[in-house]
RNA sequence: GGAGACGUGCCGGAGCGGUUGAACGGGCCUGACCCGAAAUCAGGUAUACCAGAAAUGGUAUCGGAGGUUCGAAUCCUCCCGUCUCCGCCA
């Protein structure tokens, strides 16, 4: 949710700001405009209110019939503004709700990926003297990864994660959440299963689009996670968070599901784009003033976490048009794939992070007291430490001549093994 | 899933139809006393929204949503949550 006297005061840099995430600048105005029209319904109805209030206290000294009659009169009045009070500030809450976050100002501007920013790339990419695999042809081999049977008991876009893949999947969680703990995360394992005000409050169901995303159980009312950030920023929903504890920062591991309604076709082998997997997010609340720095801080852990795996990587930059909903600003890290595109390979995104502003905070109202004791909305942020897509990075990175896969030097304490070998 | 109890401000805890933003106690802040502190005394101590340049004024808020009433923290209905007992279950 936006500032509404930052919309009032300032229409036309929200316009702007929308207009380069792709959003209708004309919902601008149309927010306006119940905006007003609810605000002078308010005055007159406070008005009435007074009127009542005064009335009553008459009435307790004396029962007069036409006292009483007045206040029968205004009792209906009021009902009736009452209810036209409350569809205003519906239809202003709504308009309200459809306007993304404004992007901030070094964003770079653009329509779509396109214009998405390399910042760097790191990291050595192996030279193999032989053809390199893609991934799932190795892991089958291995017997890492099914997909077919998957697809028996579940349906497409599932997997099961078997043998050596699926200790190291713990493993990469294991090395996460050592290495992020001592820099003040909590550790977290989190609901999946979250209220619809939740999921609102988060910014993930204003679209329509949105909501195809999203699995839903009517029966329950309840929406399951994405991402274990949408239930762990509404943790401190109504809350006031004491200055001195920020940033409060947590590292959460859960399942994320995803109906991927709108990738039809995309990836459709393989475990790269499943309905759900296993992801490590970092989550912070963070002071107004320190948002930006704290955003290269997490990009930061994300960079160490994939350097640790020595996986080359690249960092991206996503243009305004690219950013979603809540996000005012984010970056990728992409890592090399060198089995994708028939063994030219490619970079394929596996970390996300998100500088999601006050746009979260205001709508689940997470807030702060400073030191002269006035309140303030967080900023909240989050990013990915790990998922299940650094598990393909190592597979096709540390794949052999034989078929085999070496296991990434920090990962070998975790699963006592130097090499994944076929049975 | 069944039976019951409960949900009030920073905390404890009254109020059970009117003048209650809410008794009383604790905490916290300010001032007085004191060389200083403790104790004591006096005063203050919510949030959101609306109007206003501001001072200030108004409205709402006693888990949430409806309803009854001229008037609801107080009565009614539904929902949510917490606790206790039983059942089931990792």
């Amino acid at each position: 949710m936006l500032d509404i006297n930052f919309i009032r005061q300032n229409p036309e840099k929200v316009k702007e700001g929308i207009a380069k995430k792709n959003a209708d600048p004309k919902l601008v105005d149309k927010f306006l405009r119940w905006d007003e029209e609810w605000r002078a319904k308010i005055s007159v109805w406070e008005g009435l209110k007074v009127e009542q209030k005064t009335l009553s206290k008459e009435l307790m000294k004396s029962q007069a019939s036409d006292l009483l009659s007045r206040a029968q009169i205004l009792k209906k009045r009021l009902a009736d503004l009452e209810k036209e009070k409350k569809e205003l500030e519906q239809k202003r809450e709504e308009s309200l709700s459809k306007l993304p976050n404004l992007p901030l100002d070094d964003v770079p501007v653009g329509p779509d990926e396109t214009a998405n920013k390399i910042l760097r790339e790191l990291g050595q990419k192996r030279k193999f003297n032989f053809p390199a695999k893609e991934y799932l042809e190795i892991a089958e081999k291995l017997d890492l990864i099914d997909t077919k049977r998957a697809a028996k008991v579940s349906g497409s876009r599932f997997g099961y994660l078997k043998n050596e893949i699926a200790l190291l999947e713990f493993s990469l969680v294991k090395l996460a959440f050592d290495f992020l703990i001592p820099e003040n995360f909590i550790p977290i394992i989190p609901p999946v299963l979250i209220k619809e005000k939740m999921m609102k409050g988060m910014g993930y169901i204003d679209k329509t689009e949105d909501k195809e995303e999203t699995y839903f159980l009517e029966k329950d009312n309840l929406y399951l996670i994405a991402t274990s950030e949408q239930s762990v920023g509404p943790l401190h929903a109504d809350e006031v968070l004491k200055e001195e504890e920020l940033p409060k920062r947590y590292v959460a591991f859960s399942s994320c599901f995803r109906r991927e309604a709108g990738s039809y076709g995309k990836d459709t082998t393989g475990i790269l784009r499943v309905h759900q997997f296993d992801k490590v997010e970092m989550f912070s609340f963070c002071h107004p003033d320190k948002s930006k720095e704290e955003h290269q801080f997490l990009l930061l852990m994300a960079e160490k976490l994939m350097q640790a795996l020595q996986l080359p990587y690249r960092v991206v930059q996503m243009c305004t048009g690219d950013l979603g909903g809540p996000a005012a600003a984010k970056y990728d890290i992409e890592a090399w794939l060198p089995g994708q595109n028939n063994g030219q390979g490619e970079y394929r995104e596996t970390h996300s992070l998100s500088n999601c502003t006050d746009f979260q905070a205001r709508r689940l109202n997470i807030r702060f007291r400073d030191k002269k004791g006035k309140l303030g909305f967080v900023h909240t942020l989050n990013g990915t430490a790990f998922s299940q897509r650094p598990l393909i990075a190592i597979i096709e990175n540390y794949q052999t001549k034989q078929g085999t896969v070496k296991v990434p030097d920090v990962l070998k304490p975790f699963i006592d093994k130097n090499e994944i070998k076929i049975k």
